[in-house]
DNA sequence: GAAAACAGTCGAAGCGCTTCGACAGCCTAT
DNA sequence: ATAGGCTGTCGAAGCGCTTCGACTGTTTTC
């Protein structure tokens, strides 16, 4: 293992003139500079990471805490996730791979250490028993998800309100009156998930401004579910003709159950799904659809979170608006019979 | 920061003695040990991990590296991902998450500079270009996937030449004769990533033996391209009646497809697929399936490279064997007609 | 009953880096 | 000329921990 000193030795300078070389911070001469960037190439040298911890108190490592459970929009949590890794390298640090398991001990464990200097958390609960932590630590952070209470937090997220409001606009610019919603799982209502309830809410105070009636329904993903489901929201209304899908997995359930009773997309029935635009394109019929921007929230957070590093950053709430995408699969309600 | 001095001076003790009550390195009479632990959670103590890296040599932090592209396997992907990050703090180790981005740099970054004490890297290509700074490091390692040549090193892998083997076995047992594969996208197959082409292996040779003709398409996931693949095979082989399907994302469209050239599975057609036992259970018809056990992996592959660690272990491939679940979509091939 | 072994504790060295203050040499303004 | 200010470099302290050797009692052993 090559150490600093060994590094200074072969290029003739003292130690200190070498970690001036690799952090800039103060000037040094042309010649010794390229002198000493000579000796790291030459030797492969490479700083400690510890030994660099100890020293300066910065570990150069962010925190991403992920959800362990796999029951919701794994691909867009995956694509977060690297895309924070991504981010963060390209501002020289890494990404620690936290699971939500731990809960509120990991924040205390990983503030308490030193070992990251800063943490991404996702899949915020309305009420999440981690923010107390992090309004008391010193330590910056930035949510993925938008609690209840933003005060003294920083959030990033896409804006759930508006997304449902704008599903439900367009399907009411078409002309249909009775819009189904096909929800996340029980579960996920049941722990407050906040991104659920903001589109929610945001549908059904659209739907009452714009005067029309949206019918709420959970769903667990996959066929039988979907099914079970569908036939109960036609028996409660059966003059629905648009449906809204938050769910991935309850999508092409749908598409192909309609299909099944006979019920042309877009003819008869609409739908819009809110889903990553890559589900939208591949799915059986082209899906009219608001992106999830999952990049974009990895990136953003990141980029606070680098700003808050760099004393610059403050608290805010980004919420990132939404953007629909007419595919296939809605069209004009049909004319009342 | 509250740091090991500070307990040492408040349980009345050394800072070795503390150190020792910490590790257990030497025996510590058990009122001392008792004091020590109460300081330690009156203080509120976290040991400095960056200070500890640096004395110990050892970071307890491993590495993942999870490939960058998303154009397969994704949730599987994630579900290793998290298994061992699970497995890993149940070892006392965190994860350090590196993109394939960095490619073999990450590798040299990584062991150069203490970083981790081991890594674990997802995504092998078979003849892949960070394998030989895997053998000439002496940090431990473990592959997830298998390459070509595996002499110096630990891989956990699937099975997937069983696998093909189990699923043609399957078909042939109910007396299909005509068997299509349909593959991962034509660009898994170009970079030579290991388990499609052993996929396609077992498969092929099984169905020497048993006298079968199988079929071998690339496809890409979605509706369009799957569509555009049926047909050019039912265009070759008419007589066609049982599927492999490897793309995940082809699934569902396969299905919905055949449902629509009015195609019955189980009974005219039957499909076997390859993909996680969510996604089978999930499908519009229940999928026979050989499941990919991702968890299993992820921990094995902890648990294998926490033996190097402590010395234990040796280097060796261990192929976990395949399971093939009947479910709905595979029956008796129809009687030719 | 003396020698050897062991349990329990401490002090000090050292891990590889950053950073502060000091200083030598040089340039600019008075 | 000389004070003052740069620029470029160095030495040394110190970050918080682990670990080695040393030391003091207490047991065990023959």
């Amino acid at each position: 293992m090559v150490t600093l000193a060994e590094v200074a030795q072969h290029a003739g300078v003292s130690a200190s003139t070498v970690s001036y070389v690799l952090s800039g911070k103060r000037s040094i001469s042309a010649s010794t500079r390229r002198r000493v960037e000579e000796s790291i190439r030459v030797l492969g040298y490479h700083p400690n990471a510890g030994a660099r911890a100890l020293a300066s108190n910065r570990s150069n490592i962010i925190a991403l805490m992920v959800p362990l459970r796999t029951d919701m929009y794994v691909p867009v949590m995956m694509e977060i996730a690297i895309a924070v890794a991504t981010t963060a390298r390209a501002h020289g640090h890494d990404v620690l791979l936290l699971t939500g398991e731990e809960g509120p001990d990991a924040v205390r464990r990983v503030t308490g250490s030193g070992l990251a200097d800063a943490m991404i958390l996702m899949d915020v609960e309305l009420d999440d028993e981690r923010l107390p932590l992090l309004r008391a630590t010193d330590q910056p952070s930035v949510l993925i998800g938008l609690p209840a209470d933003t005060t003294g937090l920083t959030c990033v997220d896409l804006d759930w309100g508006a997304t449902g409001a704008l599903c439900l606009e367009h399907l009411a610019m078409l002309g249909h009156r009775d819009i189904a919603v096909i929800g996340e799982a029980p579960a996920v209502y049941e722990r407050h998930t906040g991104f659920a309830e903001r589109t929610l809410d945001g549908l059904r105070s659209r739907a009452r401004e714009l005067g029309l009636r949206a019918l709420h329904r959970p769903c667990e993903g996959g066929y039988d579910a979907m099914a079970a489901t569908l036939s109960r929201i036609l028996d409660e209304r059966p003059a629905t003709t648009g449906f809204v899908v938050q769910n991935e997995s309850a999508v092409e359930p749908l598409l192909a159950l309609l299909r099944q009773q006979g019920r042309a997309v877009p003819e008869d029935m609409s739908v819009v799904a809110i889903c990553p635009d890559q589900v939208a394109v591949q799915a059986s019929v082209r899906l009219t659809s608001v992106g999830i921007p999952a990049q974009e929230m990895g990136r953003r957070a990141v980029e606070h979170l680098m700003a808050k590093l760099d004393g610059r950053g403050t608290d805010e709430v980004v919420l990132l608006p939404p953007g629909l995408t007419v595919r296939a699969s809605s069209g004009p309600a049909p004319s009342r019979s």
